[in-house]
RNA sequence: GGAGAGGUGGCAGAGUGGUCGAAUGUACCUGACUCGAAAUCAGGCGUAGGCGCAAGUCUACCGAGGGUUCGAAUCCCUCCCUCUCCGCCA
């Protein structure tokens, strides 16, 4: 959520800010809206006071055993006045509060101004994809040589987008979260949480994802919703809350499972396990001073990317234009891996400055100097644990349709070195 | 799932219709005393928002949402959460 105040008073950059990332502001409901609420609002609260002034006095009078009849008489006229103001008050800003949450963040200054994803920078590009010499298979091609993954036997039980692994697969799965917990909980500084996976419209109001983008998640019964991301609630832990300044930076890191219902992508990534409705996901979230956010930002950028160089996963790192940037990113970093079988590099983290775009809307501060302020909050994957299974399937396989192990993983594998079918 | 208790300011804790945004204690901040500290004394100390150049002033908020009333922390309704005991379960 923006600020109020500076929609108030410079509307026009804002308008200028949001065109560039393709968002047109409409700015004459805004001052509509504006002028009713200050009118309304001055007038409910004069009435509101008249009231409190004259229900004051009639205590007072009471108090003395003094008849207060006339004063109450004069003060029930007030009622039905004050009742009109107060709903069309509620009312509008009811409406403002929905005009607010549905106007995207403000692009940084340093992203590329872009139209399209082909207008994405690229920021570097690391490790060298490897000359295989034989002809490369896709993960799936791969994994079902091996038998050990079978996107059949999912969708019986549950449907399409949906994987089912098994044996030195599944636990490869598995070593991949427990060594990105790892690497970030005794290296980079991260406190490993455990949270519901399952959150209330309150929360994912307060990342960004509703009221926008309810149709991308699913929700279940007593108005719950499967998060889409750990994020929601790693970030929401600090949802209303007034921090201490010396508790910033807060570092967490989660693995959880991640829901997406993916409405709109049909016909996207249909082979494979690229776009599941379920995939697992390690998230780092940093909660700063707002000084401190776009340094933040650097270093998350480094904290996954040191996972891929860790497991010699070739890669390169995008800066995201203004059109491509999330809803309530300010800047966005994409981490994207080298997949030989589709012969380009393909997302698997996205690291992201909120700035105070998310702590708005939750009403996380930080006590500074006797004042409140909004902290800043930042997340990336760390990395996305499916999108990296098929990474190193795709890298690490070899003619005879085994998958060589990364060194750095051998340890969580019982010292496997080689799958073999 | 059953029975009971309860949700008030950073914490503790009073307040069952009227000068209550809320006593008191404690924590914290400022000042006085002190060489300094402790103790003591005095003052300050919640959140969101409106109006205003400002000083300031007004409004809302006592788990959430409705209702009754001139007036609600206090009464009524619905919901949520926490705790204790029992049952069940991993």
């Amino acid at each position: 959520m923006l600020d109020i105040q500076t929609l108030r008073s410079d509307i026009q950059s804002v308008e200028k800010r949001l065109e560039s990332r393709g968002f047109s502001l409409d700015v004459a409901y805004f001052q509509k809206l504006e002028a009713d609420r200050k009118k309304v609002q001055t007038a409910t609260q004069e009435l509101q006071a008249k009231r409190n002034a004259a229900s004051k006095s009639i205590g007072m009078r009471k108090a003395k055993g003094e008849d207060a009849s006339d004063i109450m008489a004069e003060v029930s006229n007030l009622g039905e006045e004050l009742k009109q103001n107060e709903a069309r008050l509620e009312e509008i800003q009811g409406k403002m509060q929905e005009f607010l949450l549905s106007i995207p963040n403000l692009p940084h200054e340093s992203v590329p101004f872009g139209q399209s994803e082909a207008d994405n920078v690229q920021l570097k590009r690391c490790g060298h994809p490897k000359d295989f010499g034989f002809e490369v298979r896709d993960h799936v091609s791969i994994g079902e040589g091996l038998s050990m993954l079978d996107f059949e036997t999912a969708s019986k039980i549950a449907g399409s987008r949906f994987t089912l692994m098994k044996g030195p697969l599944a636990r490869l799965h598995r070593a991949l979260s427990q060594f990105m917990l790892d690497l970030h909980t005794s290296e980079h500084g991260y406190v490993e949480v455990y949270v519901p996976y399952m959150a209330n419209s309150d929360s994912l109001r307060g990342t960004g994802q509703l009221p926008k983008f309810e149709e991308d998640l699913f929700s279940v019964s007593n108005g719950y919703y499967l998060i889409p991301t750990a994020e929601v609630p790693v970030t929401n832990m600090v949802r209303g809350e007034i921090l201490d300044r010396e508790s910033l930076p807060l570092k967490f890191v989660a693995h959880t499972p991640c829901f997406r219902s993916e409405a709109g992508s049909y016909g996207k990534d249909t082979r494979g396990m690229i776009r599941q409705h379920q995939f697992d996901k390690v998230e780092l979230v940093q909660v700063v001073h707002p000084e401190r956010s776009y340094h933040a930002l650097e270093e998350l950028l480094n904290h996954a990317e040191e996972v891929l160089r860790r497991l010699e996963l070739p890669y390169r790192v995008v800066t995201l234009c203004t059109r491509d940037i999330g809803f309530s990113a300010a800047k966005t970093y994409d981490i994207e891996v080298w997949l030989p079988a589709q012969n380009t590099y393909r997302e698997i983290s996205s690291c992201s400055n909120f700035e105070s775009f998310q702590a708005r809307r939750m009403q996380a501060r930080f006590k500074s100097e006797g004042k409140n302020e909004l902290v800043h909050t930042l997340n990336g994957s760390g990395l996305a644990v499916g999108r990296t299974l098929v990474a190193i399937m795709e890298n690490f396989q070899q003619e005879d349709g085994s998958v060589v192990i990364p060194e750095a993983l051998r340890p969580y594998m019982g010292g496997v070195g080689v799958i073999y079918p």
